[in-house]
RNA sequence: GCCGACGUAGCUCAGCUGGUAGAGCACUUCACUCGUAAUGAAGGGGUCCGCGGUUCGAAUCCGCGCGUCGGCUCCA
């Protein structure tokens, strides 16, 4: 047989040749140095036969960075770890240890907790085994002898594997350990360069709360010991973006355990809140949008009607009141929006009626979610109910991913869209669901938007588009989402007056585009590292009088630039002006203007953000900001 | 909620095996009146997260609670 090599050269092999059988064919070193193949552009483990006619690649240590030659040397990584922690830990149960960005973790039941500090040990042993050195061997067994085999290993999650594995049973051998496993791997322990314990973990078995909690050792593995240390040092440099820190540190906001999850503003942080909510609101009634306001506590009655009651109670703040009384804090505001549509009778004339309301709601989230601002209890989402025809849906839909595009447009945020599915706990008939979904898809294909499908993510009462975005530590995390839901207005009995005179059901496309300003404000703190443009800068330009004579002009100035709508503040000079200047550049705000006897308004020292200077009028300092 | 770690001054952190708390920055005062990333000196500031326990003695050891962090689950 023949097999294609990248540089479309052919390579005549005999049959049942393996990847390794075509590196050997070439070299030597090839075949030393070789840890995959991608056969038609598909991954496969070098022992594994190839195909007559496939294109083929060969990928080897010198491929370090490629993807999935990362994936197989981290996946052999994994089962190292599992091999250490078997021998130091005799009566733990392995479960399963994948690849996954950026490292690999493997899964255990062990006899009795471990801590943190165990994984020094367990390091220690896995860096022992590198230091021997590991050759892997594959075979293939019947489902029957793995599940024997796994018995008498006393290995019950591998053999809830073996029962539920699709296709061929393989196995793994390095050293003392065989595992179950797809593969690939590598030939031998050699191209692991840099392996490194990162953490310790509870997972549930099979992601599913309702299983066995099991311990993850979390690691990482490279080809060069190099990349592992450039690693580190991004983790670090990614840590110094993190939200949490520079909100602290340019007094945006901060936590208190007495309200856990809850952010306290402070008046820089406000700053850009308002900017946002500024935002929002102009262009919302650009949009069509109706501005307006509704209760945050409703009695329980209200909250079963919506479906809340049976299917959010657990994350809902409830107030007990006298004579059996419950009042539940608002988590969302479609069942106050419900009821204002519902206050009137509705004609097809009035429709698209788009309610907005960006109302503080509360849900009790679960202490261990809570995660700076980008999981918080008290939430504020810039949010609106659409409520139109079924003929509206799509124009309807179409204008929220427009509005969509032009406000992510305005921070350079490129967010990967999801289409979310109908749930296990769905609202509602799967003919519904199916209409629903159909109209979400045929959005997103009309509107050209990239997506991911979520099976089974969407919302209890309908499908959803979500906008998913990646903070600096490489978490994801959702923004903006829109909604189509028919259940909820049915609940509340909403309908309108057709052209014929006849009543019919009302769709709502629940929409926040934003998702939540405070995410969005931890999403923003993070891609700008806390630089922002000047339009979102909580102080735009701090004036510094050069020494007390300079007190009154610099004032004049602030007050000139405040009255062209800036946030201006001034360093009064209780210290050197070297140092007010370098507390500007920490404070990172985009303009200082050093204001003494050099400068008048008609010159003034205008220092940007990084060091740049130049000398401006006041009048063109302000037609510049206006420009940016 | 679950698993693991952590909680010391406003912030960042030090404080070995128990002997009664420290640094830098910030703050206050004084001197300096200053030109584009840190002027100098002095001073104030801590229920060592909370509650219980062990001990002659607890920031330090143990238990419980609260909070935070890394994950899991859940979610904007």
């Amino acid at each position: 047989m023949k097999v294609v090599l990248p540089d479309e050269s052919q390579l005549e092999l005999p049959d049942g040749a393996t990847g390794l059988d075509a590196a050997r064919a070439i070299g030597p070193k090839l075949a030393e140095q070789a840890v995959l193949v991608r056969a038609d552009g598909r991954v496969q483990d070098l022992r594994l036969p190839l195909d007559d006619g496939q294109r083929i690649q060969l990928l080897t240590t010198r491929d370090k960075d490629d993807p999935d030659a990362l994936a197989v040397l981290r996946h052999s990584s994994a089962h190292l770890v599992a091999e250490a922690v078997r021998r130091l830990y005799p009566g733990v149960k392995v479960a399963i240890g994948p690849p996954i960005e950026n490292g690999f973790y493997y899964d255990f039941d062990f006899p009795e907790p471990i801590r943190e500090e165990d994984l020094e040990t367990i390091q220690a042993e896995v860096e022992r085994e590198l230091a021997e050195g590991r050759e892997w061997s594959r075979e293939e067994i019947s489902r029957d002898e793995a599940r024997k085999l796994f018995a008498a290993e006393n290995e019950p999650y591998k053999i809830e594997l073996v029962d539920t594995a699709e296709g061929d049973i393989s196995l793994y051998t390095q050293g003392e350990f065989t595992d179950l496993c797809r593969g690939p791997h590598l030939q031998n322990s050699k191209p692991i360069k840099a392996l490194k314990l990162t953490g310790l973990a509870g997972a549930y078995w099979r992601g599913d709360s309702t299983k066995p909690q099991l311990t993850r050792i979390y690691g990482t593995a490279f080809y060069d010991q190099k990349d592992l240390d450039g690693y580190l040092e991004r983790l670090e440099e990614a840590r110094k973006r993190d939200h949490r820190r520079l909100g602290n540190q340019l007094d945006l906001f901060h936590f208190d355990e007495h309200s856990p999850g809850s952010p306290l503003w402070h008046p820089k942080g406000m700053a850009i809140f308002n900017t946002l909510e500024d935002l929002r609101r102009r262009e919302n009634a650009q949009r069509g949008y109706l501005e307006v306001k509704t209760p945050l506590i409703y009695d329980k009655a209200l909250w079963e009607t919506s479906g809340h009651w049976e299917k959010f109670r657990e994350s809902m703040f409830l107030i007990p009141l006298e004579h059996d009384q419950v009042y539940g804090i608002k988590p969302m505001n479609c069942p106050g929006h419900m009821l204002l549509f519902g206050s009137a009778l509705r004609s097809y004339r009035d429709l698209p009626i788009r309610y907005a309301e960006a109302a503080p709601l509360h849900r009790n989230e679960l202490a261990g979610a809570l995660h700076g601002l980008t999981r918080v209890r008290y939430v504020t989402q810039d949010d609106a109910h659409i409520f139109c025809t079924q003929e509206q849906i799509p124009a309807e839909l179409d204008a929220c991913i427009d509005y969509l595009r032009f406000l992510m447009g305005l921070f350079g945020l490129e967010p990967r869209a999801e289409f979310s599915t109908r749930p296990e706990n769905k609202l509602g008939s799967d003919e519904e669901w199916d209409f629903s979904e159909g109209e979400l898809q045929a959005a997103l294909e009309r509107n050209h938007m990239e997506y991911v499908v979520g099976a089974g993510e969407g919302s209890f009462y309908g499908p959803k588009i979500d906008l998913h975005i990646t903070d600096v530590l490489g978490r994801s995390w959702q923004l903006g989402t829109i909604q189509l839901d028919r259940q909820m207005p049915a609940r509340f009995g909403l309908t309108y007056m057709g052209a014929d005179n006849a009543e019919h059901a009302v769709f709502v496309i629940h929409r926040a585009l934003f998702g939540s300003f405070e995410r969005f404000i931890g999403i923003l703190i993070e891609h700008y590292g806390g630089a922002f443009p000047l339009w979102l800068a909580p102080v735009q330009v701090r004036i510094l009088p050069v020494g007390e004579a300079h007190h009154d002009g610099a004032q004049t100035i602030a007050l000139r630039l405040r009255e062209a709508g800036y946030r201006v503040d001034v360093g009064e000079p209780t210290e050197t002006i070297g140092k007010r200047i370098r507390t500007a550049e920490m404070e990172k705000i985009p303009f200082v203007v050093v204001y003494g006897d050099r400068e008048s308004e008609e010159s003034l020292a205008v220092r940007s953000r990084g060091g740049e200077q130049e000398t401006l009028s006041l009048a063109d300092f302000v037609t510049k900001l206006a420009t940016l």
